[in-house]
DNA sequence: TTATTTTTTGAACACAAAGTCAAAAAATCT
DNA sequence: AGATTTTTTGACTTTGTGTTCAAAAAATAA
Protein backbone atom coordinates (compact mmCIF):
# COMPACT_ATOMS: atom_id res chain seq x y z
CA UNK A 1 0.00 0.00 0.00
CA UNK A 2 1.73 2.83 -1.25
CA UNK A 3 -0.73 4.74 0.48
CA UNK A 4 -1.69 6.22 3.73
CA UNK A 5 1.11 9.28 3.42
CA UNK A 6 0.72 9.19 -0.43
CA UNK A 7 -3.15 9.39 0.20
CA UNK A 8 -3.04 12.42 2.77
CA UNK A 9 -0.75 14.07 -0.47
CA UNK A 10 -3.38 13.75 -2.44
CA UNK A 11 -5.40 15.36 -0.25
CA UNK A 12 -3.61 18.23 0.19
CA UNK A 13 -2.88 18.73 -3.61
CA UNK A 14 -6.98 18.81 -4.37
CA UNK A 15 -7.21 20.91 -1.35
CA UNK A 16 -4.90 23.89 -2.66
CA UNK A 17 -6.06 23.07 -6.17
CA UNK A 18 -9.92 24.16 -5.18
CA UNK A 19 -8.57 27.08 -3.23
CA UNK A 20 -6.04 28.53 -6.12
CA UNK A 21 -8.69 27.55 -9.00
CA UNK A 22 -10.69 30.41 -6.62
CA UNK A 23 -8.50 32.84 -6.49
CA UNK A 24 -7.61 32.26 -10.51
CA UNK A 25 -10.77 32.29 -11.26
CA UNK A 26 -10.93 35.78 -9.83
CA UNK A 27 -7.79 37.57 -10.62
CA UNK A 28 -6.40 35.65 -13.63
CA UNK A 29 -3.14 34.07 -13.70
CA UNK A 30 -0.53 36.85 -13.60
CA UNK A 31 -2.54 38.67 -11.30
CA UNK A 32 -2.68 36.06 -9.19
CA UNK A 33 0.42 35.81 -7.06
CA UNK A 34 1.39 32.11 -4.81
CA UNK A 35 1.60 33.97 -1.45
CA UNK A 36 -2.18 34.77 -1.85
CA UNK A 37 -3.15 31.46 -3.15
CA UNK A 38 -0.97 29.89 0.26
CA UNK A 39 -2.22 33.02 2.39
CA UNK A 40 -5.90 31.86 2.08
CA UNK A 41 -4.71 28.26 3.01
CA UNK A 42 -2.54 29.90 6.14
CA UNK A 43 0.15 28.25 4.46
CA UNK A 44 2.94 30.28 3.16
CA UNK A 45 4.16 30.60 -0.28
CA UNK A 46 7.00 28.09 -0.13
CA UNK A 47 5.34 25.28 1.23
CA UNK A 48 3.25 25.25 -2.01
CA UNK A 49 6.39 24.29 -3.63
CA UNK A 50 6.67 21.23 -2.01
CA UNK A 51 3.21 20.53 -3.71
CA UNK A 52 3.67 21.62 -6.67
CA UNK A 53 6.88 22.31 -9.24
CA UNK A 54 5.85 26.25 -10.06
CA UNK A 55 3.08 28.48 -10.86
CA UNK A 56 2.57 26.61 -14.01
CA UNK A 57 1.80 23.49 -13.14
CA UNK A 58 -0.24 24.43 -10.61
CA UNK A 59 -2.43 25.88 -13.21
CA UNK A 60 -2.29 23.32 -15.27
CA UNK A 61 -3.74 20.91 -12.26
CA UNK A 62 -6.26 23.29 -12.06
CA UNK A 63 -7.50 22.73 -15.96
CA UNK A 64 -7.18 19.28 -15.02
CA UNK A 65 -8.80 19.03 -12.03
CA UNK A 66 -12.02 20.86 -13.73
CA UNK A 67 -11.98 19.49 -17.27
CA UNK A 68 -12.38 15.99 -15.11
CA UNK A 69 -15.89 17.10 -13.28
CA UNK A 70 -17.01 18.77 -16.47
CA UNK A 71 -16.48 15.45 -18.32
CA UNK A 72 -17.42 12.93 -15.36
CA UNK A 73 -21.08 14.91 -15.91
CA UNK A 74 -21.68 14.66 -19.34
CA UNK A 75 -20.54 11.05 -19.47
CA UNK A 76 -23.33 10.19 -16.63
CA UNK A 77 -25.62 12.42 -18.92
CA UNK A 78 -24.81 10.24 -21.81
CA UNK A 79 -25.15 7.37 -20.85
CA UNK A 80 -28.41 7.73 -19.29
CA UNK A 81 -31.57 6.83 -21.90
CA UNK A 82 -33.17 9.59 -22.17
CA UNK A 83 -34.20 10.94 -25.55
CA UNK A 84 -31.69 13.58 -27.27
CA UNK A 85 -33.99 16.72 -25.62
CA UNK A 86 -33.69 15.61 -22.58
CA UNK A 87 -29.83 14.69 -22.84
CA UNK A 88 -29.22 18.19 -24.08
CA UNK A 89 -31.80 19.96 -21.49
CA UNK A 90 -29.56 17.96 -18.67
CA UNK A 91 -26.46 18.64 -20.30
CA UNK A 92 -26.98 22.13 -20.50
CA UNK A 93 -28.00 22.21 -16.98
CA UNK A 94 -25.23 20.65 -15.59
CA UNK A 95 -23.03 22.46 -16.95
CA UNK A 96 -24.46 25.19 -15.33
CA UNK A 97 -25.09 24.37 -12.22
CA UNK A 98 -21.39 23.25 -12.29
CA UNK A 99 -20.32 26.41 -13.48
CA UNK A 100 -22.23 28.14 -10.53
CA UNK A 101 -21.44 25.90 -7.29
CA UNK A 102 -18.05 25.75 -8.66
CA UNK A 103 -17.76 28.54 -9.80
CA UNK A 104 -14.72 29.27 -7.90
CA UNK A 105 -13.27 26.50 -10.47
CA UNK A 106 -14.78 26.41 -13.62
CA UNK A 107 -13.69 27.23 -17.44
CA UNK A 108 -13.36 30.92 -16.50
CA UNK A 109 -9.45 29.55 -16.92
CA UNK A 110 -10.33 30.56 -20.22
CA UNK A 111 -7.50 30.68 -22.52
CA UNK A 112 -5.23 27.94 -21.24
CA UNK A 113 -1.80 29.96 -20.65
CA UNK A 114 1.02 30.44 -22.87
CA UNK A 115 3.99 29.27 -20.41
CA UNK A 116 2.32 25.42 -20.82
CA UNK A 117 4.36 23.05 -22.47
CA UNK A 118 3.53 22.09 -25.23
CA UNK A 119 2.14 18.79 -23.83
CA UNK A 120 0.31 20.42 -21.20
CA UNK A 121 -1.44 22.61 -23.64
CA UNK A 122 -2.23 19.48 -26.02
CA UNK A 123 -3.86 17.77 -23.03
CA UNK A 124 -5.86 20.22 -21.88
CA UNK A 125 -7.72 21.38 -25.04
CA UNK A 126 -7.79 17.50 -26.10
CA UNK A 127 -9.92 17.50 -22.95
CA UNK A 128 -12.24 20.04 -24.13
CA UNK A 129 -12.27 18.55 -27.10
CA UNK A 130 -13.99 15.61 -25.84
CA UNK A 131 -16.25 17.94 -24.06
CA UNK A 132 -17.64 19.27 -27.10
CA UNK A 133 -17.12 15.93 -28.74
CA UNK A 134 -20.22 14.74 -26.44
CA UNK A 135 -22.23 17.83 -26.95
CA UNK A 136 -22.04 17.22 -30.91
CA UNK A 137 -22.82 13.47 -30.38
CA UNK A 138 -26.08 14.49 -28.38
CA UNK A 139 -26.90 16.69 -30.95
CA UNK A 140 -26.11 14.01 -33.74
CA UNK A 141 -28.32 11.56 -31.87
CA UNK A 142 -31.41 13.94 -32.19
CA UNK A 143 -31.19 15.03 -35.83
CA UNK A 144 -31.01 11.47 -37.02
CA UNK A 145 -34.01 10.36 -34.63
CA UNK A 146 -35.86 13.46 -36.10
CA UNK A 147 -36.34 15.52 -33.25
CA UNK A 148 -33.78 17.72 -34.30
CA UNK A 149 -34.21 20.03 -37.68
CA UNK A 150 -31.09 19.42 -39.88
CA UNK A 151 -28.59 22.38 -38.19
CA UNK A 152 -25.03 22.86 -38.32
CA UNK A 153 -23.62 21.07 -35.30
CA UNK A 154 -20.81 22.63 -34.68
CA UNK A 155 -22.49 26.02 -35.14
CA UNK A 156 -25.17 25.25 -32.51
CA UNK A 157 -22.57 23.74 -30.03
CA UNK A 158 -20.44 26.70 -30.50
CA UNK A 159 -23.28 28.77 -29.75
CA UNK A 160 -24.85 26.63 -27.11
CA UNK A 161 -21.25 26.61 -25.26
CA UNK A 162 -20.76 30.10 -25.89
CA UNK A 163 -23.52 31.04 -24.04
CA UNK A 164 -23.01 28.84 -21.24
CA UNK A 165 -19.48 29.79 -20.40
CA UNK A 166 -20.25 33.45 -20.89
CA UNK A 167 -22.23 32.71 -17.78
CA UNK A 168 -19.07 33.01 -15.06
CA UNK A 169 -18.75 36.68 -16.23
CA UNK A 170 -22.31 38.01 -14.94
CA UNK A 171 -22.90 35.10 -12.74
CA UNK A 172 -23.19 36.14 -9.28
CA UNK A 173 -24.62 33.98 -6.27
CA UNK A 174 -26.66 36.51 -4.61
CA UNK A 175 -28.27 38.13 -8.07
CA UNK A 176 -31.62 37.92 -8.53
CA UNK A 177 -31.59 34.65 -10.67
CA UNK A 178 -30.82 31.32 -8.78
CA UNK A 179 -28.57 28.78 -10.75
CA UNK A 180 -31.41 27.14 -11.21
CA UNK A 181 -34.04 29.28 -12.42
CA UNK A 182 -31.26 30.31 -14.99
CA UNK A 183 -30.22 27.07 -16.57
CA UNK A 184 -34.24 25.79 -16.59
CA UNK A 185 -34.52 29.09 -19.05
CA UNK A 186 -31.32 28.85 -20.46
CA UNK A 187 -32.35 25.13 -21.79
CA UNK A 188 -35.32 26.11 -23.14
CA UNK A 189 -34.25 28.96 -25.37
CA UNK A 190 -31.45 27.18 -26.54
CA UNK A 191 -33.13 23.74 -27.25
CA UNK A 192 -35.34 26.06 -29.37
CA UNK A 193 -32.64 26.71 -32.08
CA UNK A 194 -33.09 22.60 -32.38
CA UNK A 195 -36.35 21.60 -32.10
CA UNK A 196 -38.26 20.72 -34.87
CA UNK A 197 -41.01 23.48 -35.48
CA UNK A 198 -43.73 21.35 -37.07
CA UNK A 199 -46.95 20.01 -35.67
CA UNK B 1 -8.96 76.40 -32.25
CA UNK B 2 -7.32 74.16 -29.67
CA UNK B 3 -6.29 71.78 -32.73
CA UNK B 4 -2.82 70.99 -35.15
CA UNK B 5 -0.56 70.11 -31.99
CA UNK B 6 -4.42 68.47 -30.02
CA UNK B 7 -5.49 66.54 -32.59
CA UNK B 8 -2.43 65.23 -33.66
CA UNK B 9 -1.53 64.25 -29.88
CA UNK B 10 -5.19 62.66 -30.54
CA UNK B 11 -4.63 60.99 -33.29
CA UNK B 12 -1.43 59.65 -31.64
CA UNK B 13 -3.11 58.36 -28.73
CA UNK B 14 -5.80 56.51 -31.23
CA UNK B 15 -2.74 54.71 -32.55
CA UNK B 16 -1.33 53.59 -29.23
CA UNK B 17 -4.35 52.52 -28.14
CA UNK B 18 -5.37 50.28 -31.21
CA UNK B 19 -1.97 49.16 -31.03
CA UNK B 20 -2.10 48.20 -26.83
CA UNK B 21 -5.60 46.71 -27.53
CA UNK B 22 -4.38 44.17 -29.74
CA UNK B 23 -1.51 43.22 -26.94
CA UNK B 24 -3.80 43.34 -24.34
CA UNK B 25 -6.40 41.46 -26.72
CA UNK B 26 -3.89 38.54 -26.84
CA UNK B 27 -2.10 38.47 -23.86
CA UNK B 28 -4.22 39.64 -21.21
CA UNK B 29 -3.42 42.85 -18.63
CA UNK B 30 -1.08 41.44 -16.66
CA UNK B 31 0.60 39.58 -19.65
CA UNK B 32 1.21 42.47 -21.22
CA UNK B 33 4.17 44.31 -20.54
CA UNK B 34 4.38 48.76 -21.42
CA UNK B 35 7.62 48.12 -23.44
CA UNK B 36 5.56 45.59 -25.32
CA UNK B 37 3.45 47.85 -26.57
CA UNK B 38 5.98 50.36 -26.82
CA UNK B 39 8.07 48.48 -29.03
CA UNK B 40 5.52 47.32 -31.61
CA UNK B 41 4.84 51.06 -32.39
CA UNK B 42 8.49 51.57 -32.48
CA UNK B 43 8.44 53.37 -29.12
CA UNK B 44 9.82 53.02 -26.31
CA UNK B 45 8.46 52.79 -22.83
CA UNK B 46 9.01 56.09 -21.48
CA UNK B 47 7.36 57.79 -24.12
CA UNK B 48 3.78 56.20 -23.05
CA UNK B 49 4.19 58.03 -20.26
CA UNK B 50 3.83 61.20 -21.84
CA UNK B 51 0.58 59.82 -23.23
CA UNK B 52 -0.81 58.25 -20.66
CA UNK B 53 -0.42 58.67 -17.31
CA UNK B 54 0.02 54.78 -16.52
CA UNK B 55 -0.75 51.14 -17.55
CA UNK B 56 -4.42 51.36 -16.03
CA UNK B 57 -5.03 54.77 -17.29
CA UNK B 58 -3.73 53.32 -20.84
CA UNK B 59 -6.28 50.42 -20.38
CA UNK B 60 -9.07 51.97 -19.37
CA UNK B 61 -8.98 54.31 -22.70
CA UNK B 62 -8.96 50.98 -24.46
CA UNK B 63 -12.33 50.12 -23.36
CA UNK B 64 -13.82 53.35 -23.79
CA UNK B 65 -12.49 53.09 -27.36
CA UNK B 66 -13.71 49.76 -27.93
CA UNK B 67 -17.21 50.36 -26.51
CA UNK B 68 -17.46 53.36 -28.39
CA UNK B 69 -17.20 51.89 -31.52
CA UNK B 70 -19.76 48.87 -30.10
CA UNK B 71 -22.13 51.92 -29.23
CA UNK B 72 -21.91 53.40 -33.08
CA UNK B 73 -22.47 50.06 -34.74
CA UNK B 74 -25.71 49.33 -32.94
CA UNK B 75 -27.31 53.29 -32.84
CA UNK B 76 -27.40 52.72 -36.49
CA UNK B 77 -29.27 49.73 -36.09
CA UNK B 78 -31.47 51.21 -33.68
CA UNK B 79 -32.03 54.03 -35.65
CA UNK B 80 -33.08 52.03 -39.36
CA UNK B 81 -36.52 51.49 -39.95
CA UNK B 82 -35.92 47.90 -40.66
CA UNK B 83 -38.51 45.36 -38.91
CA UNK B 84 -36.93 43.94 -35.28
CA UNK B 85 -36.20 40.67 -37.13
CA UNK B 86 -33.67 42.28 -39.30
CA UNK B 87 -32.57 44.81 -36.79
CA UNK B 88 -31.65 42.00 -34.55
CA UNK B 89 -30.34 40.05 -37.46
CA UNK B 90 -28.00 43.27 -38.03
CA UNK B 91 -26.92 44.18 -34.60
CA UNK B 92 -26.32 40.27 -34.05
CA UNK B 93 -23.92 40.39 -37.54
CA UNK B 94 -22.54 44.16 -36.72
CA UNK B 95 -21.30 42.62 -33.39
CA UNK B 96 -19.28 39.62 -34.60
CA UNK B 97 -18.03 41.22 -37.67
CA UNK B 98 -16.62 44.12 -35.41
CA UNK B 99 -15.72 41.03 -33.20
CA UNK B 100 -13.60 39.60 -36.37
CA UNK B 101 -12.09 42.71 -37.90
CA UNK B 102 -11.32 44.38 -34.66
CA UNK B 103 -10.24 41.08 -32.99
CA UNK B 104 -7.36 43.25 -31.72
CA UNK B 105 -9.32 44.81 -29.59
CA UNK B 106 -13.00 43.36 -29.22
CA UNK B 107 -14.65 43.10 -25.55
CA UNK B 108 -11.74 40.16 -25.14
CA UNK B 109 -10.78 42.99 -22.91
CA UNK B 110 -13.54 41.56 -20.44
CA UNK B 111 -13.70 41.74 -16.84
CA UNK B 112 -12.61 45.96 -16.02
CA UNK B 113 -9.52 45.79 -14.47
CA UNK B 114 -9.39 45.86 -10.75
CA UNK B 115 -7.18 48.39 -10.39
CA UNK B 116 -9.84 50.49 -11.74
CA UNK B 117 -11.12 53.77 -10.01
CA UNK B 118 -14.79 53.44 -8.61
CA UNK B 119 -15.71 56.12 -11.77
CA UNK B 120 -13.49 54.25 -14.09
CA UNK B 121 -15.60 51.22 -13.44
CA UNK B 122 -18.59 52.65 -13.16
CA UNK B 123 -18.28 54.46 -16.47
CA UNK B 124 -17.28 51.54 -18.28
CA UNK B 125 -20.17 49.40 -16.62
CA UNK B 126 -22.59 52.22 -17.72
CA UNK B 127 -21.41 51.59 -21.48
CA UNK B 128 -22.00 48.39 -21.57
CA UNK B 129 -25.27 48.68 -19.96
CA UNK B 130 -26.23 51.24 -23.12
CA UNK B 131 -24.77 48.29 -24.89
CA UNK B 132 -27.34 45.75 -23.71
CA UNK B 133 -30.18 48.00 -23.50
CA UNK B 134 -30.09 47.94 -27.30
CA UNK B 135 -30.67 44.88 -27.58
CA UNK B 136 -33.25 44.81 -25.03
CA UNK B 137 -35.14 47.18 -27.04
CA UNK B 138 -35.14 45.55 -30.24
CA UNK B 139 -36.42 42.28 -28.89
CA UNK B 140 -39.01 44.13 -27.00
CA UNK B 141 -39.80 45.92 -29.96
CA UNK B 142 -40.25 42.63 -31.27
CA UNK B 143 -42.84 41.43 -28.68
CA UNK B 144 -44.48 44.45 -28.98
CA UNK B 145 -45.01 43.76 -32.95
CA UNK B 146 -45.65 39.69 -32.17
CA UNK B 147 -43.37 38.74 -34.52
CA UNK B 148 -41.23 37.75 -31.56
CA UNK B 149 -42.42 35.24 -28.79
CA UNK B 150 -43.34 36.03 -25.63
CA UNK B 151 -39.62 35.74 -23.82
CA UNK B 152 -38.20 36.64 -21.27
CA UNK B 153 -35.78 39.93 -22.48
CA UNK B 154 -33.47 39.67 -20.29
CA UNK B 155 -32.45 35.89 -20.04
CA UNK B 156 -32.85 35.55 -24.29
CA UNK B 157 -30.43 38.95 -24.49
CA UNK B 158 -27.55 37.38 -22.19
CA UNK B 159 -28.02 34.01 -23.99
CA UNK B 160 -27.18 36.18 -27.37
CA UNK B 161 -24.62 38.03 -26.15
CA UNK B 162 -22.78 34.86 -24.18
CA UNK B 163 -22.83 33.30 -27.83
CA UNK B 164 -21.43 36.33 -29.49
CA UNK B 165 -18.88 36.87 -26.72
CA UNK B 166 -17.64 33.94 -26.66
CA UNK B 167 -16.59 34.00 -30.50
CA UNK B 168 -13.07 35.52 -29.66
CA UNK B 169 -12.42 32.39 -27.81
CA UNK B 170 -12.01 30.09 -30.62
CA UNK B 171 -12.31 32.60 -33.74
CA UNK B 172 -9.56 32.38 -35.85
CA UNK B 173 -8.90 34.49 -39.09
CA UNK B 174 -7.65 31.35 -40.97
CA UNK B 175 -10.23 28.83 -40.05
CA UNK B 176 -12.38 27.48 -41.73
CA UNK B 177 -15.25 29.39 -41.59
CA UNK B 178 -15.60 33.34 -42.45
CA UNK B 179 -16.75 35.67 -40.17
CA UNK B 180 -19.32 36.35 -42.80
CA UNK B 181 -20.44 32.63 -42.50
CA UNK B 182 -20.66 32.66 -38.85
CA UNK B 183 -22.18 35.75 -38.48
CA UNK B 184 -25.02 34.21 -40.90
CA UNK B 185 -25.27 31.25 -38.70
CA UNK B 186 -25.10 32.10 -35.72
CA UNK B 187 -27.88 35.21 -36.60
CA UNK B 188 -30.39 32.53 -37.99
CA UNK B 189 -29.86 30.12 -35.23
CA UNK B 190 -30.43 33.03 -32.35
CA UNK B 191 -33.33 34.38 -34.14
CA UNK B 192 -34.51 30.90 -33.90
CA UNK B 193 -34.98 31.16 -30.29
CA UNK B 194 -37.37 34.44 -30.55
CA UNK B 195 -39.35 34.04 -33.51
CA UNK B 196 -43.01 33.05 -33.12
CA UNK B 197 -43.55 29.82 -34.45
CA UNK B 198 -46.67 30.00 -36.19
CA UNK B 199 -48.57 29.13 -39.42
C1' DT C 1 12.00 8.34 24.39
C1' DT C 2 14.95 8.57 20.63
C1' DA C 3 15.77 8.32 15.67
C1' DT C 4 14.05 9.07 11.11
C1' DT C 5 11.21 11.00 7.75
C1' DT C 6 8.05 14.41 6.14
C1' DT C 7 6.45 19.06 6.04
C1' DT C 8 6.76 23.93 6.94
C1' DT C 9 9.11 28.02 7.41
C1' DG C 10 10.99 32.53 6.38
C1' DA C 11 14.82 34.73 4.76
C1' DA C 12 17.46 35.44 0.58
C1' DC C 13 17.99 35.72 -4.36
C1' DA C 14 16.96 36.88 -9.08
C1' DC C 15 14.74 39.09 -12.26
C1' DA C 16 11.20 41.31 -14.75
C1' DA C 17 8.48 45.18 -15.29
C1' DA C 18 6.22 49.75 -13.73
C1' DG C 19 7.24 54.19 -13.32
C1' DT C 20 10.58 58.55 -13.08
C1' DC C 21 13.32 62.06 -14.91
C1' DA C 22 16.93 65.04 -16.69
C1' DA C 23 18.86 65.65 -20.83
C1' DA C 24 18.75 65.12 -25.98
C1' DA C 25 16.25 65.44 -30.25
C1' DA C 26 12.63 67.00 -33.13
C1' DA C 27 9.12 70.05 -34.34
C1' DT C 28 7.18 74.56 -34.42
C1' DC C 29 7.18 79.42 -34.19
C1' DT C 30 9.24 84.37 -34.89
C1' DA D 1 18.64 81.09 -38.41
C1' DG D 2 17.71 81.21 -33.59
C1' DA D 3 14.44 80.73 -29.78
C1' DT D 4 10.81 78.09 -27.77
C1' DT D 5 7.94 74.31 -27.16
C1' DT D 6 6.87 69.53 -27.66
C1' DT D 7 8.29 64.82 -27.84
C1' DT D 8 11.51 61.08 -27.25
C1' DT D 9 15.06 58.79 -25.08
C1' DG D 10 17.44 55.54 -22.11
C1' DA D 11 19.37 54.95 -17.92
C1' DC D 12 17.90 54.63 -13.17
C1' DT D 13 15.01 53.48 -9.17
C1' DT D 14 11.65 50.81 -7.00
C1' DT D 15 8.61 47.31 -6.38
C1' DG D 16 6.59 42.96 -6.66
C1' DT D 17 6.83 38.20 -7.11
C1' DG D 18 8.47 33.51 -8.57
C1' DT D 19 11.72 30.37 -6.87
C1' DT D 20 15.34 28.27 -3.85
C1' DC D 21 17.07 26.41 0.27
C1' DA D 22 19.00 25.36 4.72
C1' DA D 23 17.29 24.97 8.98
C1' DA D 24 13.27 24.36 12.20
C1' DA D 25 9.11 22.01 13.35
C1' DA D 26 5.95 18.33 13.18
C1' DA D 27 4.72 13.73 12.32
C1' DT D 28 5.78 8.96 12.33
C1' DA D 29 8.38 4.87 13.36
C1' DA D 30 11.48 1.99 16.33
Amino acid sequence: MSSFRTQKMAKKKQEILRSAAAVLVEKGYQGTTMEEIAAKLLMTKGSMYYYFKNKDDLLYQCHLMIMEICLDGIEKVIESDCNPIEKLRSAIKEHILLAASEKSMFMALTKPNHNFSEEQLKEVLDLRKSYSHYFDRIIHEGINKQVFGEVDVKMVRLIILGALNWIQEWYNQNGPQSAEEISEAYADYLLKMLIKADG
